[in-house]
DNA sequence: ATAATTTATTGGTCGAACCAATTAACTTAA
DNA sequence: TTAAGTTAATTGGTTCGACCAATAAATTAT
């Protein structure tokens, strides 16, 4: 059998346009291309990467999504001011540009989770149906097998189904996205594996009993406690170095145009 | 002169790719591509929709974009489950299925905005640097001939921009995509839009002044206003029927597929 | 000088071919 | 028979080359 490379580790092999999109990415946020400034033709693009124009068409048409290009039919493409037109997506475009940024959306995430998920749990304990509150159940109190951070990432996310609120659904995933890589870092720490266990016991009560303004406070607190606790787990890594197992620090591209 | 027609009101001619967008989209939202569905072929699409085959993966990619499917070389491209992995430009697409989803991501919307702008304007008014102080000026108080909409929109850009957290500004551009249409509505009330001139004004002072708290204040007093007099309007045009100038109600397409 | 027309540029779409990864079917060895 | 290895078919990824459609620049006519 050919080598079925394990899915954890499966070893990205960028796809030929995302790592055009990168390149292009790095210059707009960078500056190289500020504002207002048009790209290169495609046909122009297409010969500078020594790769084909469709495959230019599909990195530019990702950039468009993201509200950072704007292409119209037979004029060009333009850098906008992503700070006025960008959407959350661009938000995780920005995180591979470098630390600084990195470290930049990372803490508005943490802010505005701190802000938003505790009124989540606030309508979720009140509007919450009996089949949303049995799923916690499960996960949240009989469901020891589950490595901790995917019921972490459950608990949230049947929270956020229970307040009935699809943009809240929406914003869950969009946390989850960022805390995929970072969760390992910080379950590896066992109080704050504790700290969550507890949080699921206590979420899951106040909510069975449709208590909305003890769900706020629960979730609240450990909110605030998580967000310090990742705080100084970024700092003592920036200190001892960079991680194995994800982190703030992503791995160097091995691509020919990633230093430009 | 070729008939170089009006931007506000030109027509839009949706582009092929967008039009295969919009079927495959309905085709999912609507439940006949149910979760873990595998979709047609790139080549059978193709033959289907009679376009050619790169318009299908412009189509396809944008879709895979919005989390909406993943797509496998080799394998296929299968519908994922969007409450579990869509994200917030997924709400967009919502908006385009059907009135009933577009009342549901609505007030969703509403009420996500209710709970988060409150203090946005809250770090705001801690964090604002002078700058951002002299624009909310200029805007708020000195520009009696900006059209009510565009003022508005720009006083709660420039609140996020001061709050400097770069979640804020990225998720009120996103609120403004969705009040663009409906903003027109909304401040042909008179009333409103005294309401309006008046938040602007004082969620100027408190952002000078640096109180924090009575900025937080204000913007949820207005918030709710708003809130409720977009519903009321709503509300008063499900009965008067569709307007002209947008509102929740979208234009019938034209495209030959759109009743799919 | 201004307006209309033409031309060149550029994104949008098309068609066919080949590459690369996956799956399924088949073959072979234990 | 079963399990592993091999081969063939399927399907997304990329390339090449061509033409269509919209825009902007250059040109011409008034």
């Amino acid at each position: 059998m050919a080598t079925t490379i394990d899915d954890q580790n499966a070893v990205k092999r960028p796809r030929v346009h995302e790592q055009v999109i990168h390149v292009l990415l790095k210059r707009i946020i960078r500056g190289e291309l500020p504002v207002g400034a048009k790209l290169s033709t495609e046909r122009a693009l297409s010969a500078e990467f020594q790769v084909n124009r469709a495959t230019v068409r599909e990195a530019l048409r990702y950039l468009e999504n993201l509200e950072l290009i704007a292409i119209r039919q037979g004029d060009g493409a333009y850098v906008k001011n992503f700070q006025e037109s960008g959407n959350l997506e661009t938000a995780k475009a920005l995180m591979h540009v470098d630390d600084a940024m990195r470290f930049e959306v990372l803490t508005a995430i943490l802010e505005v989770r701190r802000i938003s998920s505790p009124e989540v749990a606030y309508a979720a304990a009140l509007r919450r149906s009996p089949d949303h509150l049995a799923q916690l159940q499960q996960v949240a109190l009989h469901s020891p097998d589950l490595p901790i951070l995917e019921r972490d990432k459950r608990v949230h996310h049947i929270i956020g189904l229970a307040s009935g609120n699809i943009l809240h659904i929406l914003m869950t995933n969009f946390y989850e996205d960022f805390f995929y890589d970072f969760g390992d870092l910080y379950f590896q720490n066992d109080r704050n594996v504790e700290r969550s266990e507890a949080f699921h016991r206590d979420i899951y009560c106040a909510i069975r009993d449709q208590n909305a303004g003890m769900a706020r406070d629960i979730m609240r607190d450990v909110l605030q406690y998580a967000e310090q606790a990742a705080l100084k787990e970024i700092e003592r890594k920036a200190v001892t170095g960079r991680v194995t197992s994800g982190g703030l620090s992503y791995t160097k591209d091995k691509s020919d145009w990633s230093n430009q």
